[in-house]
DNA sequence: TATGAATGAGGTTTCATTCAT
DNA sequence: CATGAATGAAACCTCATTCAT
């Protein structure tokens, strides 16, 4: 959704993307997007909170009527990016009734989405270039999504284990094995993608075979 | 947190017990030892030269002696942390008359070694976060490391699959799958290490398992 | 030595008695003044901003909005010297009904207010000192008013010399003499004023005597 | 003499020019002739010490061997600049025995090439530019070079009146008038010969023959 | 004597933040 | 509420000077 074109240019183009409306909620959301896509291009230190108030299409100024200073602003940013999408893998999963082979492909569609093309993808960068000099955030990120993550991951191996799908505890012990390649996806996008053209959706398929076959998938 | 000098082991230099050697190559050594730390805890545009230069115990213009400029010691940083690793595995693989399944876990070893332990680990890191604004290191890196480091996967599966050990063709497509648990571990001990400690070798072995077996892994 | 602001009269500001105006012109007006004397007293390299901020009594980051870097200032400084008073002159000359004997006079006073007194003389100065650094700058006084003095000079010659109020062609070949008086003039003041006082009006009057009966002269 | 050429490049090229003999003589006259260059080309404050020890062919530290400090070398510079064709002009003048209209040809075509062709022309505008910070710098080059200069005009003006040769004591009382045509020279070549060549040697025979008619010339 | 690596004060410039309008 | 001109701390980098060899 929002404005990512010109990643990679010098000044800041006179904000395009949404344009900040009258609404309070509408000029927060807006400086919040504008300040992912100017965090992500130069890190934290990197970025110019000038850039941002363009970028939002607000003055610089305004900024510190939303956000006490530009650590605030990295702060919410983080704080704000985590997406509804966790939770509704959570209801979906409640209620699924298919087999975990097939979960599993609804959910590595989902966050590959979010992984790759959405751009919080970002935060994901952000907090690893930036993560040791803002604990709370890491604490925060790890509270709100991973542990949370990590504990659908579980569930979902837990099940499939009760239910005789698969017969290795491996993914209950390590449930980051089942998302180490979204990680890579995520990395390689922003590093070699110019390199060498990497298949994501070829390789979370082939990932999601290996990984029921290597936990004892049988079908039953 | 943990002060991580003398990183690099060896003998210690032989004139004056402390303090950087006077021999120029090791002053380069130790401000590049420095740097990794400073940057490291503080991204590119947040690190201070000022802290390169206390850290490495030389005064601040000598830093200009060495590297010409903030961003070539960055890059002389990511240059000269390659390691030899990558190319001793090359040749041990080589001459590895044992199964895929041992090599694999000398292989995880080492990296995890270089990927968890070695300060070079937060080379890693900082090409996550940095890369993209680094795009020549980044090209650096593709060359040197990780395109040779994914020849070496390949040749790995290719010769499982020629010996009949496994019998999937997915790890020779997509390589990066092999190695994506560390990745994750890079990750993880950087941002969560203090919520939730990771057994990096229990993954790996796990990991390790649920490949070969996922792989189509049959005893010789 | 002496305090050189307030160089350019007119009436105070009406906002803030003191101060430099709130009005961005006059700040404007206020950095160029203080720049030229700071310039003056060390040189382009020796001059430094601080200072120029702390005479034009704004901070040191306000010189930045007006102006890119010190060299843009220092450009800033010589193409905003140049003064009316040489197309003050040119029009003059145009109505003129009086004598050339007369017109020297008059405009030899004028010029030597300009290389003299006014807070411009340093400009000459410094164009002198620095000039050959500032290649374009030297193009621009050359195009702005040295070319057009010359050509003035040289129609004062030619309209002499048609008169028949004067019968060599000299000055008309090389004008560069009728004002390397005001060269020296300039000169000396920098230089040698406490060593020995200079009459610079007597020496003017002088050299129009000698100049006029050296190209020969003679009452119509 | 000294090399001159590359006199506006950017980095110094390693010192073509004589090479600094181990005759400690030749040494310093080499560090002189080369900061004349390096002072000239950039001002006192923009010159660097290594430009001027690599155009020296010395080491760095081998200028304080024969300079305490920067400022210690602009001042043997301009000092040690100043040439023995004054007092050789002197010792002509009180001999000449021909016209004060031939011995001004000769003065002029000495004093040409002094101030524009040798490299010694470059202290003129030297002082002009750095004079103010330098008064003690200026003082010298008063007592030793104006003062002196400005004494053997006044004297080849008594002459000329005390034979008969010229009837104005303009010259006697403003000896800078008849001088002051070199240094528009001297400053025309550093800054506008590339908008307009001039030709100095036409321009002090017009000057000559101005002046001299100017004074009242009559052939005795 | 000559060298040039090392030093660190000091300069230019940037940019987060404030506050009068 | 919103603005953006002004501020000044702080960063990068240069370069005069020293001193061990």
């Amino acid at each position: 959704m929002a404005d990512e074109s010109d990643a990679h240019g010098g000044t800041v183009s006179p904000a395009r993307g949404r344009k900040a409306g009258r609404d309070p909620a509408d000029r927060r959301r807006a400086i919040l997007d504008a300040a992912l896509v100017v965090f992500a291009e130069r890190g934290f230190a990197g970025a110019r909170m000038q850039d941002v108030a363009t970028r939002a299409g607000v003055a610089k100024g305004t900024l510190y009527l939303y956000f006490k200073a530009k650590e605030a602003l990295f702060e919410g940013l983080v704080r704000e990016a985590i997406d509804p999408v966790l939770g509704r893998m959570e209801r979906e999963f409640a209620e699924f009734t298919g087999s975990t082979r097939q979960f599993l492909s609804v959910l590595f569609a989902h966050l590959a989405n979010e992984a790759v093309r959405s751009p919080r993808r970002h935060v994901i960068r952000l907090l690893l270039g930036e993560g040791e000099r803002f604990p709370e955030l890491a604490d925060f990120y790890y509270r709100e999504v991973v542990s949370r993550g990590l504990g659908l991951l579980r569930a979902i191996n837990a099940r499939a284990l009760e239910r005789g799908e698969i017969s290795s505890d491996a993914g209950l012990r390590f449930p980051q094995l089942l998302v180490a390649p979204l990680l890579v996806a995520t990395a390689w996008e922003g590093l070699f993608q110019r390199n060498e053209t990497l298949d994501v959706a070829g390789m979370l398929e082939a990932h999601a075979e290996i990984v029921l076959r290597g936990l004892g998938w049988r079908d039953s």
